[in-house]
DNA sequence: ACCGTGCGTCAAGGCGGCGTCAACAGACCT
DNA sequence: AGGTCTGTTGACGCCGCCTTGACGCACGGT
């Protein structure tokens, strides 16, 4: 997967103790906390600090929720969790049906709300986190989510095992690969000793994309231990 | 926009009484209803029906409502509503974690969760439904939205699964989809290694799309791995 | 210098996966 | 009931990939 960094939390609450205590909360969770305290400036913070999701409290001073609901949802798709006071049926439909993702009300626990938190996170991330894997070299670039390998344009066509090889040398671009671990992760547990079958296939590999195979630059031989691959 | 056929739900409850109540009210609302009574089936029936939305009761008589929720989250990522009778704060978060988008409490409202069911539907609507619905290849096009495949001005006719496995290659476009991807995807997660239904059914697409069905210039074997489409 | 070890290269099978054809059962329509 | 269309399953030939073996070479130790 391609991030690690804490997800970011916008907390828009006009009330302050309720901001403090979702801030102290969402920060021991490793989240990063963001807080506005009416419509306006709710509105301003997901412009400028490009929020995960958004925990919004209704009954605020300036706006009504629809509205910032709306406000956002004119140019952003960020999730919004809906707090309010109010178990009132109407409320809770209008404000879903103007593009909220989920309603809470109070008094809410927080796991419940560390949860849907989650839910919202999960639901949102895994349709942008594909765009990641690319990685380019002097000679040729690797698509590792399309297993795609392209060399002065055109397309090389990598078999299965290669593929595989080469895909776990590119995970761990830079770093040394043992020969044993290569062996266990492309031909399986069984394999820890047939060293033989990478030196064919690194052979072949290097023959595909070098453009000097015999003076390989990129997959780099470690003699007695296993290889590299350098970007 | 792409959907004017209605939205298909999947309703999953043993009680007959809440079951028929929600058919009856979301028939009434335009969604196409389908029901299961317990987990097994429930699982089965989202393999074969593939409904937009699943309506989960928790509660059911085989399975753990979690262990429902897994089930589908392994392969599918069709929204989950969860309903309840357990206002317990752990439950909500067991089920939100292991995958479920919503988690409402009975006794609840009609308009709420009608509400919640279109804010679900919503999400998983737009990034599904990515605009270019149009894609183009030297010798035929797909709509993606109209379901249908024009070769020479003419159409040509698909059927239930031959476009299921379209669709899917062709929303992957460029990438390499595996072939396990494909027929957990087409046929459900019980037949990972029945790749012999994907060698029939690749044959003809090939065959019915294809200038040239046994050198294929589109839909494109990957030896070991799976298939790409090429647009 | 000699030998051993590890690496790179090439080529020759064996076999598994793939494409194809065809038969059959079930669903659906008339 | 009869017919058509679709999904499923089996048989079979073929190609390509994996495997395997043989050999040359570089390097280091004795």
């Amino acid at each position: 997967m391609s991030d690690k960094e804490p997800s970011k939390v916008l907390v828009v609450d006009d009330d302050p103790q309720i901001a403090r205590a979702l801030r102290i909360n969402l920060s021991a969770r490793g989240y990063q906390v963001v807080t506005a305290h009416d419509g306006t400036a709710a509105l301003k913070a997901v412009a400028e600090t490009r929020p995960d999701v958004v925990v919004l409290d209704l009954g605020l001073p300036d706006l009504d929720g629809v509205e910032v609901i709306e406000g956002l949802r004119g140019w952003n798709k960020v999730p919004i969790i809906v707090l309010s006071a109010r178990d009132d049926s109407t409320d809770k439909v209008q404000a879903l049906d103007a593009g909220a993702d989920d309603y809470v009300t109070k008094p809410f626990g927080m796991d419940e709300l560390l949860a849907r938190l989650r839910a919202a996170v999960r639901r949102s991330g895994l349709s942008a986190a594909d765009a990641d894997a690319q990685v380019e070299t002097a000679s040729f670039t690797i698509d590792l989510a399309a297993k795609k390998v392209r060399r002065d344009g055109a397309e090389v066509h990598l078999t299965k095992t290669e593929w595989r090889l080469m895909e776990l040398l590119v995970r761990n671009r830079g770093r040394l690969v043992t020969q044993k671990q290569l062996l266990h992760e492309v031909w399986g547990p069984s394999y820890d000793t047939e060293s033989h079958y990478l030196r064919v296939y690194v052979a072949q590999l290097r023959r595909k994309l070098e453009p000097e195979p015999s003076r390989p630059r990129h997959l780099l031989t470690e003699p007695g231990m296993g290889y590299r691959f350098e970007p």
